[in-house]
DNA sequence: TTCAACCTTGCCATGGGGGTAAGGTCAAGC
DNA sequence: GCTTGACCTTACCCCCATGGCAAGGTTGAA
C-alpha cells in the first residue's frame, strides 16, 4: 500500500505521515525497488491510532509514550492510564485560562456601546488594565 | 529609557518588545548614537497595551488592527466591539473543542482499571475508535 | 583600565502542520 | 515505444508566539 492509501485509511495527511515518520514517532514502512514508502496492515493500523490520540490532543511526545505501551505486552494499565490523567489535567488548565479570558472579554464587551462614537471602554482597560491575573499563558 | 525597562514596565520580555517591532506591530522607537532603543512614555504605553491585549488572547492581527482603532480618533467603538467579539467566537470554538476531548478522554479514563494487568480500554479505544467527531481541530 | 551589566543582530528550536518546487516512477492508452 | 497524468520522493519556506544562545558593541562605575 502507497502512502496516500495509508493516509486516507489512517485519517493522516502525507505530509504528516511523513512527518510522523521523521521524527521517529511511527515504524519506518518498506521501501519499494523506487523507494516508495509500502505500509502494512500493521503500519496502517498505528496510524490510525497516532490519528485518533492527537484528535484527543495528546502530544507527539504524550503518543511516543502511548504507543510504546501499546506494543509492550507486559504493561500495565495503570500506565496508560496515567498519561492520559496528565493528558486531563493539561486539558484542564488550558480549559481554565480560555474561561478566564472569556470572563474577562465578555465583561469588557458589554461595556463597550458598540456605537458609532470613539469612547470605548474596551480600549480604555486595555490601556490601563491589570489583566495581568490571567496567568499560565496558553494564548491563542 | 532602554529596552529592558520598557519591557519589565509593559509586563513583556525584551525578546518579545523587539519581536513586535520586527513584524511591524509597534511602532519603533527612537535609538540612541550608539543604535540602543529609547523608548518615551508613549511608546511604554503601546507596549503595555499590546501585553494586555495578549493576556487576552489576542492574535498579532487582531492587535494591530486594535491598535490602529486606538490611534484613531474619529472610530467607531462599533469596530473594536466587533474585533473583540470575533475574539470571543474563537474563544468559544475553542472551549468546545477542549470540552469534546475532555468529555471523550474521561470516559475512556473511567473505563481504565489502572492496575498492573496490560488490558487498557484507553488503547483499544485508540485502537478502533471513532473519534473523528472530534472536529474542527485545535489540537494541543 | 577593567568589569559587569547592558545592548545589538542573527540564527536555531519548539509543535503541528500547510505549501510548493524539482525531480523520479508507474500504468494506461495510443 | 511514447505520451500523459497521477502518483511518489526529498528539500525547502511559511505560519504563530516564544525562548535560547552566540558573538560582538556600549555604558558606567570602581
Amino acid at each position: 500500500m502507497n502512502i496516500s492509501d495509508a493516509a486516507r485509511l489512517s485519517g493522516l495527511s502525507n505530509k504528516m505521515v511523513r512527518h510522523y515518520e521523521t521524527v521517529g514517532l511511527i515504524q519506518p514502512p518498506a521501501r519499494s525497488a523506487a523507494g516508495y514508502r509500502q505500509y502494512s496492515r500493521r503500519n496502517v493500523d498505528e496510524l490510525a491510532f497516532v490519528a485518533h490520540a492527537r484528535a484527543l490532543g495528546f502530544s507527539i511526545a504524550q503518543i511516543g509514550d502511548l504507543l510504546s505501551l501499546r506494543q509492550n505486552p507486559n504493561r500495565a494499565s495503570r500506565a496508560v492510564k496515567v498519561v492520559a490523567q496528565q493528558h486531563l489535567q493539561e486539558l484542564d488548565a488550558k480549559m481554565q485560562q480560555l474561561e478566564q479570558m472569556k470572563t474577562l472579554l465578555t465583561g469588557m464587551i458589554n461595556q463597550c456601546p458598540g456605537d458609532d462614537d470613539p469612547d470605548c471602554s474596551i480600549l480604555q482597560q486595555l490601556e490601563t488594565s491589570d489583566i495581568s491575573t490571567v496567568n499560565g499563558d496558553n494564548r491563542s
